[in-house]
DNA sequence: GCTTGACGCTACATTTTTTGTAGCATACAT
DNA sequence: ATGTATGCTACAAAAAATGTAGCGTCAAGC
């Protein structure tokens, strides 16, 4: 079961929020899953197919996990985000941005 | 050593920014790491207790890996956030809003 | 110059996570 | 009933993380 805020989680007594969300985030494959479901709602299939080809069976956890954690929930179209899940995910996608100027710098400083 | 964009990482061959990004912040540590350094510079020993004493092995591979990426670089105060790391770190800083209000959605609908 | 303390870090055995592959059960279409 | 797609479980092997001990260096205090 997924750790909910309020709860200890590693490295953190206080169950802050913020503190349980570096948690999760920090667990494989969570970003990514996130990142994907930030494009549209998947199937589990699909979404395995996404995440070059991730496990199942991890993938079921993370699924299961971002579940309780109201991040996900699953409807007609399979897996989607719930609204929460959508807030969070446009600020992932902001990282894009940054991320790019990032890899720039990468690049023109390793010359 | 640390996966530089452009190089293929954990589920994405493309070498894409973001790709590498989402993997290496997926590490356990390494988003809980960012957000303390954000916080102001700290030597190898005071991470560790910010970071609940984690174990020094772990700390000391992401520190290397995190300096590798240009995101961290020893000075004077011990370890710190390079300018891109800052800007990384601002961004980091935002999803704390989101997680005070992700929790008390949790919370209401717990009850 | 010799202990004392703090520092950055390495070694290494144990435990936990993650991975990869196989395959089952259900449903729907042919 | 045969083929195809789905969501998912089982399980052994591999990789990552943890916890503890302690080394080498430096600077301060005696």
């Amino acid at each position: 079961m997924a750790k909910l805020p309020g709860m200890p989680v590693r490295g953190s007594q206080t169950g802050r929020p913020i503190m349980v969300l570096l948690d999760v985030l920090g667990q494989r494959w969570t970003l990514r899953l996130l990142w994907e479901l930030g494009q549209g709602p998947a199937t589990f299939r699909a979404l395995r197919t996404r995440c070059d080809d991730v496990s199942p069976t991890l993938l079921n956890q993370r699924l299961k996990d971002l579940r309780e954690l109201a991040l996900i929930a699953q409807g007609e179209a399979g897996y989607a985000l719930t609204e929460h899940g959508m807030a969070l995910a446009r600020r992932l996608a902001t990282l894009d941005g940054w991320a790019n100027e990032w890899a720039a710098m990468l690049e023109s400083r390793g010359d």
